[in-house]
DNA sequence: GACCAGGAGCTCC
DNA sequence: GGAGCTCCTGGTC
C-alpha cells in the first residue's frame, strides 16, 4: 500500500467511510495546510448509519438517536474539553453505583447519550483529520511526520499542551506497538487520552447488529421500501469488489470490514 | 431459518 | 456505461 509515504497527496477515508456525500469538504480540504478542524462542517452522515456496531466500543446505532453504545469491553475515550456541555458527561469513566428504579434507567439513558455522543464525534474526527492532514486512516501506513501531524491536530482539537514534543521519531507502526502505560509514560496526564484515540483509528471492521433494522433503514436511505437484508447484503457484496469492504480475515455472520484505499 | 456468495437482469441517472 | 436494486440459485452454519 503506498499511502505511508510522506508528503503523498491521495485523499484518505476514514475507516469508517460507506459512500461519498463530502464533496463540498473536499474541495477544500485538498489545500489545508492550517490543520484547524472545521468545528461546523464534521457532518458525515453515513456514520450515524443506524444498527452498525463497532467492536472495541460495543456501539450499536439504532434510529431514534445517532448512535448508542454498550460498554462492555472498552471505555469510551475521555471528552473532549471543548464538548462537555452536558453535566453527566463528568461521569465518564468513574466508577459509580449502579442505579436503581426508573430515576436510574434514566440516568443510565442520559449517559450512554453522552457516551453515543463523544463517541460519534471522535469517529468524524477520524474521517476529517484524514483529509485534513492527507494522512492515511491506518496509522500503521504513518511515517514520522504523519505521526506529528496527527498529534498536532489532536493538540488543536482537545486543546491539548504540546504533547507532541514527547513523541518524536515516532512511526505509526512504533504508535501501535505501544501499550497505554507507554503512552501514560510520555504524557501521565493525556495518554490514557491519546491511546483511545489511536485506537479508535485502528478500529477498521463493525457488526451488524440487527440486520432487519439496518436493512429497513438502509431502504429508508435510498428511497427503497422493498429493501430487505438479503438485498442489502448483496449490495454490500458488490463493495467487495471495489475494494470498499471484505469480511475480516476471521469470517464471522454480520461482521464485515472497511478496506484501506489504495 | 438466517446468512453468505455470486450470476444476471433491470432501472435510473 | 456505471451504480445500485432485484431476483434467483446454491451453499454453509
Amino acid at each position: 500500500m503506498s499511502m505511508g509515504s510522506p508528503g503523498c497527496e491521495h485523499t484518505a477515508h476514514s475507516p469508517l467511510y460507506i459512500s461519498h456525500t463530502h464533496t463540498q469538504t473536499m474541495a477544500w480540504l485538498d489545500k489545508a495546510d492550517d490543520v484547524k478542524p472545521p468545528r461546523g462542517l464534521l457532518g458525515l452522515p453515513e456514520l450515524s448509519w443506524p444498527g452498525v456496531y463497532l467492536p472495541c466500543y460495543d456501539i450499536l446505532a439504532l434510529e431514534e438517536s445517532p448512535w448508542v453504545l454498550r460498554m462492555t469491553e472498552a471505555p469510551a475515550p475521555a471528552a473532549p474539553p471543548s464538548r462537555t456541555p452536558e453535566p453527566n458527561q463528568a461521569k465518564l469513566g468513574q466508577p459509580q453505583d449502579p442505579p436503581s428504579g426508573m430515576e436510574g434507567q434514566v440516568e443510565e439513558r442520559s449517559l450512554e447519550q453522552v457516551q453515543t455522543m463523544v463517541v460519534g464525534e471522535v469517529l468524524k474526527d477520524v474521517d476529517t483529520a484524514c483529509k485534513l492532514l492527507n494522512i492515511a486512516p491506518d496509522p500503521m501506513d504513518w511515517s514520522c511526520v504523519h505521526v506529528q501531524k496527527w498529534l498536532l491536530w489532536t493538540e488543536h482539537l482537545h486543546k491539548l499542551p504540546q504533547v507532541s514534543t514527547m513523541f518524536q521519531e515516532l512511526s505509526g507502526r512504533d504508535l501501535c506497538s505501544m501499550t497505554e502505560a507507554d503512552f501514560r509514560q510520555r504524557s501521565s496526564q493525556f495518554g490514557d487520552m491519546l491511546y483511545a484515540h489511536l485506537d479508535i483509528w485502528r478500529s477498521g471492521i463493525f457488526k451488524i447488529e440487527d440486520s432487519a433494522l439496518v436493512a429497513r433503514l438502509w431502504g429508508m436511505r435510498k428511497n427503497r421500501p422493498a429493501m430487505n437484508y438479503d438485498k442489502l447484503s448483496r449490495s454490500i457484496r458488490q463493495y467487495y469488489k471495489k475494494g470498499i469492504i471484505r469480511k475480516p480475515d476471521v469470517s464471522r455472520r454480520l461482521v464485515y470490514q472497511f478496506v484501506n484505499p489504495i
